[in-house]
DNA sequence: AAAGGTCGCAACCGCAGGCAT
DNA sequence: TATGCCTGCGGTTGCGACCTT
């Protein structure tokens, strides 16, 4: 936060443009002129509403607190466990995952992420490499970092911790060294990975309570999980075109029982069947180009030598 | 009760991409 | 093609609130 500069305000200089922060007066302008004359160039918003303010700043405003559509408040566990499950997918782009999340700004989610998440898996790498080497990956989880509920949503953080070596030397270290190369924003290795914990085996026992999240016939991703008997309908990914062109080699085997592309689970749900429909997260397991969305695979890859906790070797 | 430390979050900054000229 | 403007995004900052000692 940052207090309004008195020296910027428009009492004593009409050139410069206020920063810091908005006062109930300004907002009140904001609003009453988004309501009556809606989006339009945000520098003429600036102007025309009478705010002494970049339009920048205007738009950062009515996007992030004053936009009615806002939910405010806290996350609740399942808003968390989409973000977490949304990141583990898209990396930080924070605007794709705000996109799924209604009614949440990709500044409050980034925040939320930088503070909260960032935190429990500091915690988490710490715990782990404390001296009771006997520690499982379990004994982990229930220490507080993943929960029982945020099992089947955190299929690159579980996966990392089941498919590593069995040490919990390893485990921890690929943690850390995941934190700390920032790999873990990566989408690609975490994509590619991810696809196993969707994989028709399964990795989760997951509770009744748990949310199933998964692709529909719509594209839209779907939660069936009986929070308060809520059902939301998260927009699909934008950045997994579903353009017939845009294809991605099938680093599977699509036609055997094993394979990923198959059938996508999410907490023994199958999300996704490649027999029904090209929509959504599936249509990566098929084609020829080398893509994910928008991110170039090879491109992004050709520096990244391997990932010997993600079980895998970079060609 | 006061001082210092930590946390959460609103807002800024700089950059990249799209578009018009 | 070059340039400039606008928008959108991710990273970072800094202040108030809260917590700890």
């Amino acid at each position: 936060m940052r207090k309004p500069d008195p020296s910027e305000t428009s009492d004593n200089n009409q050139n410069k443009l206020r920063k810091g922060l908005w006062s109930p007066e300004e907002d009140e302008k904001l609003v009453s002129y988004m309501i009556n004359n809606g989006q339009g160039c945000w520098s003429d918003v600036a102007k025309n509403a009478g705010l002494d303010r970049c339009g920048k700043s205007c738009r950062l405003r009515w996007i992030n607190y004053l936009r009615p559509d806002l939910k405010r408040g806290a996350f609740s566990s399942h808003e968390q466990d989409l973000i977490i499950h949304f990141h583990s997918l898209l990396g930080n782009r924070w605007s794709q995952i705000a996109a799924r999340l209604p009614g949440r700004t990709d500044n409050e989610i980034k925040n939320f992420w930088n503070s909260t998440v960032k935190k429990r898996l500091k915690n988490l790498s710490s715990s782990t490499s404390s001296p009771n080497t006997s520690e499982s990956s379990s004994d982990i989880m229930r220490g507080g970092f993943i929960s029982m509920h945020e099992q089947g949503i955190m299929p690159l953080y579980m996966d990392s911790l089941s498919s590593s070596s069995s040490t919990t030397t390893t485990t921890t270290s690929s943690m850390q060294a995941m934190v700390q190369k920032n790999l873990i924003n990566d989408p690609l290795p975490i994509m590619e990975h991810g696809v196993h914990m969707f994989s028709a085996s399964g990795y989760f026992n997951a509770p009744s309570s748990m949310p199933q999240i998964g692709v529909g016939i719509d594209g839209f991703y779907e939660e069936h999980g009986d929070f308060g008997g809520e059902l939301y309908n998260i927009p699909p990914l934008e950045s997994i075109s579903i353009d017939e062109n845009d294809k991605i080699p099938n680093t599977y085997d699509s036609n055997t029982d094993n394979s990923p592309c198959k059938n996508i689970f999410i907490n023994g749900v199958n999300t996704y069947n490649t027999n029904n429909n090209k929509t959504g997260v599936g249509n990566y397991c098929q084609g020829e180009e080398l893509k994910v969305g928008d991110w170039d695979l090879e491109e992004l890859m050709k520096d990244v030598p391997s990932f010997p906790f993600l079980g895998f070797q970079v060609k």
